[in-house]
DNA sequence: TTTCCTTGACCGTGATC
DNA sequence: GATCACGGTCAAGGAAA
């Protein structure tokens, strides 16, 4: 593979230091080994808890996270990729329902811009065996047959959109049919609430996920600022014509979380890759 | 009664002719 | 420019709590 994919896809391991790279992996195998006793600890107290059920899914998702990111740090290691994933560019203000006699070209009067071009969003996927539990309460608007896919799309919103105007969105879709079946799921703008679900002892920072700035050329930046350990550092990203590189930030989360698998989303250009 | 989900309709976008 | 296919969102109606 070509020496700058292999950097994007390990943008410190490729120049962290050895001292540093092997300090990692004995965190990693540290927090594997912490997190292997806990699980231990937890499917004694009492086996047929549903919670526990459920947490020891999510153990076996950390534990899979953890041998993921080892295996990243070992010299000639990669992150799983999905190239075909999906997540880039999607329209966030399409659709909806014109009011009563309200005329087509009224409405995209009163939309401006934003009615009439897809919106970039900041947005990233993942897939995970359980979609529904990230730290968040969402809402189901709507589930549509996708074309091409065995598998219906559900949509989500966060249920703060009212009350907080949080405009975060999720998208989710079944993969395969594996026991237990994987979910592609699309996460859409960060959120703005201050409602995490603490009960779910899983959450997302996404306050650290990406910033897109408009440059002076009218070209766009993307900053990447993360304490997610593999993703540490700034990593940056210039679009060379409008929206050829989406405002997408597939990463990993830099808090735990029960999505493991990430994906980024890649795509050539010129010689250059960019990140979706 | 309230909350949430399902589902059909509506509309924007991109592709094709 | 017209038409079509596809996907995202809305909101009415019904089910569940």
């Amino acid at each position: 593979m070509d020496s700058k994919v292999n950097e994007m896809l390990n943008p410190v391991t490729e120049k962290m230091p050895t001292l540093n790279r092997l300090m990692a992996i004995e965190e990693l195998n540290r927090g594997r080994e912490l997190t292997t006793q806990l699980r231990a600890l937890l499917s004694a107290v009492n086996p047929a808890n549903k919670q526990v059920e459920t947490a020891g899914v999510l153990f076996e998702e950390v534990l899979k996270s953890f041998s993921q990111a080892l295996s990243v740090l070992k010299p000639g290691g990669k992150p799983d990729m999905e190239p075909g994933a999906t997540g880039a560019c999607l329209p966030a203000s399409s659709g909806g329902r014109k009011e009563p006699g309200v005329k087509r070209s009224q409405l995209e009067q009163t939309r401006g811009d934003q009615g009439h071009r897809r919106r970039c969003t900041i947005s990233w996927t993942t897939i995970t065996s359980m979609p529904l539990v990230d730290g968040y309460q969402w809402r189901k608007y709507g589930q549509k047959k996708i074309y091409g896919s065995k598998y219906q799309r559900s949509y989500y919103k966060c249920v703060h959109r009212k009350n907080q105007g949080c405009q975060a969105t999720k998208q989710v879709q079944q993969k395969d049919d594996g026991n237990p079946p994987k979910f592609i799921v699309i996460y859409q703008m960060p959120h703005t609430c201050n409602n995490l679900d603490v009960s779910s002892k899983v959450g997302m920072d996404y306050s650290s996920i990406a910033k897109t700035s408009v440059l002076d050329d009218g070209s766009k930046s993307l900053d990447i600022q993360t304490q997610q350990p593999l993703l540490s550092g700034n990593l940056k990203m210039e679009e060379p014509e409008k929206c050829l590189l989406t405002d997408i930030a597939s990463m990993h989360s830099p808090v735990m979380s029960n999505d493991m698998n990430w994906i980024m989303d890649m795509t050539w250009l010129d010689g250059e890759v960019y990140i979706k």
